[in-house]
RNA sequence: GCGCCUGUAGCUCAGAUGGAUAGAGUGUUGCCCUCCGAAGGCAAAGGUCACAGGUUCGACUCCUGUCAGGCGCGCCA
C-alpha cells in the first residue's frame, strides 16, 4: 500500500517538475507514514512541506498542487490536507479487509517476506567461554541473538547461527587444571585450592567422572605438585603467577595425552551442558565453531601474514604489533607475544577473516556490552585485510539485572554463586524468560523482575498476550458447545459487515504486521514485535469486551470469527518468532 | 583522563530516515461479570522529554557544551 502511494506521488512529482512548479533537479525522498490518529486517515506524507521551500510556495498551497496532480487510484477513498501541510490518505476499507483473508489463507506463513532473498547472513551469539554453565547474563544474548536470527529468516535471509567455542587459551587451561586439582583432592592429596581456580560445583562433578573412569591414573604426590610453585595470593604471592605455574606443572606431570584427556572431559562436559541448556531454551545452532580448529588450519598465522604483507605489522619489544591506529583504533595491538604465543585477538582476526571468506553478505556478532572497546580493533583488522568491514555488524547487549522482591540479585562468576540460565528457566519458565529478555532494546539495561515474570496475572505481559490467543480458542470452543459452526467462506464474503470502530481499528493493526516484522528484522530490534503484539492483544481484548462474537446473525458471526481467528494467527506467528508458545488454554 | 551506552509520567519503558495534541504498562482513584474465561474492559489523574545553547517552516529526535548513571580502556580471554 505504501509502495503504491509512493509510486503515485513519484509520478506527481515528475509531472510538477515537467510543469515547472518545482525545480527539475529535485529528487525528494518520498515518505509515507502510518498515522497515529484515525481522523488523520490511514497514511500520510509530509511531501508538501519538503517541497514547499525549494518551490517557493507555502506548504498548504503546495499540498493542494500535489493533490490536484495526483493520479487517480481506486484504493484511495479520500485525500485531505491537514495541519501545517500534511497530506492524509484515507484508504477504502474493502482493500484493507483483504488482510483477513490473506492471513487465513497463508496461516503460519503470513508475514514472511522475501526482503532478504538470496542474501546470506551469519549470526554469532552467546559464544560464552566453556568454563562453566551459562548464567543469566548469557541468557539475554541467547534470547536476543536467537530472535534476531529468526526475524532475519522470516524476512527471507538465509541465516547461519553460530557459537564460537573458545576451546583454546589460558582460561581453558585454568579450567582443566581446576578439574585436575579437584580430582587430586578427591584422591586424598592435601593442598590449598588456588584462589584463581574455578570453584563451581560442576568442577567436582567432572572430577568425579574422571575418578570413576580413570581411578588413580592422574594422581601425583603433594611434593610433585607443589614443589617450586610460587605462593598464592593469601600467602603474599601473586595469584596469576601461582595459577600459571600450576598449569605448567599439570602439563609437565600429566604429559600431553593425559592433560588432553582431562582438558577435553571438562570441555565436552561443559559444552554439552550449554548445548542442552540452549536447546531447551528453543535455540539451536547450525555450527559450533571451534577456536582450536583455527590453529589446526594455521589460519591464525595466515591472518598475521596477510597483515604483514599489507604492511600493517611491526615489531616492538620482541612482540608483533598490528598498527590498528591507522584504522581508527585508539592504540596498536599485540598479535604475537614476545614468548611466541599468539594473542586471543589474533585468533579473532583469523576467525572474522574466515567468516568474511565464507561469503556472507552480513556478519552479525552479538556481544556483551562490556566488550564494546573490542569493536574498533576487529573492524580495523578487517579493513587492514582489505575486507569489507561494513559487512560486520556488532550488536552490543547491555547487562541484565535480576530483581527479586524489589531487591537486586547479586551475581559473581568465579565464586560459583551465580544464577544460571537453567535456574532462571526453571523458575520463571521458558516463555517468560525468552519474552522478558527481548522486551527492551539491546542497548538498554534490562531489569528482569523475577516476581513479575512468574506471576500469572494481568501484570505479566507474556500472559496478557498468550491469554488473547487462548481467549479466541475459548470462543471457538464455546461455539462448538452451542452446536454452531463457523463457515469461513461465508465469513470472507461478509467481511464488509465489519464496520464497528473496534473492527476497523483491529483490521488496521493486522495490516501493520508485515511492516513491523520487516522493520524489527532489519533493525535487529525484537522489542518492536513485543510492543506490536501487546497492542494487538490489547485491541482484541477491548473488542471482546465491547462486542459479542457468537451472535444470532450468521453473516456477522462468521465475519467476526474470521477476524478474531486472523488475530489469533498473527499472535501465534509473532510469539513463535520470539520463541514463546501460544497456548490454546491457560 | 579518553571512548561507548543511557537519562522521557511515582516506577519500568516505547517514541524509524526531524513532523500534527509526547505514548504504553504498572502504581493511585472510580466504575463494568443474570453476558463468548474478570489471567479482561472503561474512565480519571499523572510530563520543564536531565540541563544550557545552536541548526530550521518545525527538535524527544540532529550539532556543541554541562551534569548524572552504567561499562570499557593488558604482550587476559
Amino acid at each position: 500500500m505504501k509502495d503504491t502511494l509512493i509510486a503515485l506521488l513519484g509520478q506527481t512529482v515528475e509531472k510538477l517538475q515537467a510543469d515547472n512548479h518545482i525545480p527539475a533537479d529535485l529528487q525528494p525522498d518520498i515518505q509515507i507514514t502510518n498515522t497515529k490518529d484515525a481522523s488523520h486517515g490511514d497514511l500520510a506524507t509530509n511531501l508538501a512541506m519538503m517541497l514547499a521551500k525549494p518551490a517557493g510556495k507555502n506548504p498548504r498551497e503546495m499540498a493542494t498542487l500535489i493533490i490536484d496532480n495526483l493520479p487517480a487510484n481506486d484504493l484511495v477513498e479520500k485525500v485531505d490536507i491537514a495541519g501545517p501541510g500534511f497530506i492524509n490518505f484515507f484508504i477504502k476499507s474493502g482493500s484493507t479487509l483483504s488482510v483477513v483473508k490473506n492471513i487465513l489463507d497463508q496461516a503460519e506463513n503470513f508475514g514472511l517476506s522475501e526482503l532478504g532473498k538470496g542474501k546470506k547472513i551469519q549470526v554469532e551469539f552467546v559464544s560464552a567461554n566453556p568454563t562453566g554453565p551459562l548464567h543469566v547474563g548469557h541468557g539475554r544474548g541467547a534470547a536476543y541473538g536467537a530472535t534476531v536470527a529468526d526475524l532475519y529468516e522470516a524476512v527471507g535471509y538465509e541465516v547461519h547461527r553460530e557459537y564460537y567455542v573458545n576451546d583454546a587459551g589460558r582460561q581453558m587451561d585454568i579450567l582443566g587444571t581446576s578439574i585436575w586439582l579437584r580430582y587430586l583432592e578427591k584422591c586424598g592429596i592435601d593442598f590449598e585450592f588456588p584462589v584463581n581456580g574455578y570453584k563451581g560445583d560442576y568442577i567436582y562433578d567432572i572430577a568425579t567422572e574422571i575418578e570413576t573412569e580413570y581411578e588413580d591414573k592422574f594422581v601425583f604426590t603433594h611434593e610433585e605438585l607443589m614443589n617450586g610453585i610460587p605462593a598464592d595470593e593469601p600467602h603474599g604471592g601473586d595469584k596469576e603467577l601461582h595459577i600459571d605455574a600450576l598449569i605448567s606443572r599439570a602439563k609437565e606431570l600429566l604429559g600431553k595425552a593425559s592433560y588432553r584427556i582431562i582438558f577435553d572431559s571438562g570441555l565436552n562436559s561443559i559444552i554439552g551442558d550449554i548445548r542442552d541448556d540452549l536447546k531447551h531454551f528453543g535455540i539451536e545452532y547450525q555450527d559450533w565453531y571451534s577456536e582450536r580448529t583455527l590453529e589446526d588450519r594455521n589460519l591464525v598465522s595466515k591472518a598475521i601474514e596477510r597483515l604483514q604483507t599489507a604492511g600493517h605489522i611491526y615489531e616492538k619489544d620482541g612482540a608483533l604489533w598490528f598498527r590498528s591506529t591507522d584504522f581508527g583504533d585508539e592504540k596498536d595491538r599485540v598479535v604475537k607475544r614476545d614468548n611466541g604465543q599468539t594473542t586471543y585477538f589474533a585468533s579473532d582476526i583469523a576467525y572474522h577473516m574466515e567468516k568474511i571468506e565464507r561469503g556472507y553478505d552480513i556478519v552479525i556478532d552479538v556481544w556483551g556490552a562490556d566488550h564494546h572497546g573490542y569493536v574498533p580493533r576487529v573492524r580495523a583488522a578487517l579493513q587492514a585485510l582489505g575486507d569489507d568491514a561494513d559487512k560486520l555488524k556488532v550488536l552490543l547487549v547491555q547487562f541484565a539485572n535480576l530483581f527479586r522482591g524489589g531487591e537486586k540479585v547479586q551475581m559473581s562468576t568465579r565464586s560459583g554463586s551465580f544464577v544460571t540460565l537453567r535456574e532462571l528457566r526453571e523458575e520463571v519458565g521458558n516463555d517468560a524468560a525468552r519474552f522478558f529478555y527481548v522486551m527492551r532494546k539491546c542497548e538498554q539495561h534490562l531489569d528482569f523482575d523475577l516476581d513479575l515474570a512468574k506471576s500469572q496475572s494481568n501484570d505479566n505481559p507474556v500472559y496478557y498476550i498468550q491469554y488473547a490467543h487462548a481467549r479466541v480458542c475459548s470462543v471457538l470452543r464455546q461455539l462448538k458447545e452451542k452446536n454452531l459452526t463457523h463457515d469461513t467462506n461465508n465469513g470472507q464474503s461478509n467481511l464488509p459487515l465489519l464496520t464497528e470502530p473496534h473492527e476497523i481499528s483491529l483490521v488496521k493493526k493486522l495490516n501493520q504486521y508485515t511492516s513491523t516484522l520487516e522493520s524489527a528484522a532489519i533493525k535487529a530490534e525484537p522489542h518492536l514485535m513485543v510492543h506490536y503484539l501487546r497492542e494487538l492483544a490489547s485491541e482484541l481484548h477491548t473488542y471482546y469486551n465491547a462486542h459479542q462474537f457468537i451472535v444470532d446473525d450468521k453473516n456477522i458471526r462468521d465475519a467476526r470469527l474470521n477476524l478474531i481467528i486472523a488475530c489469533r494467527q498473527i499472535i501465534a506467528n509473532g510469539l513463535k518468532l520470539l520463541g514463546v508458545s501460544a497456548p490454546e488454554a491457560m
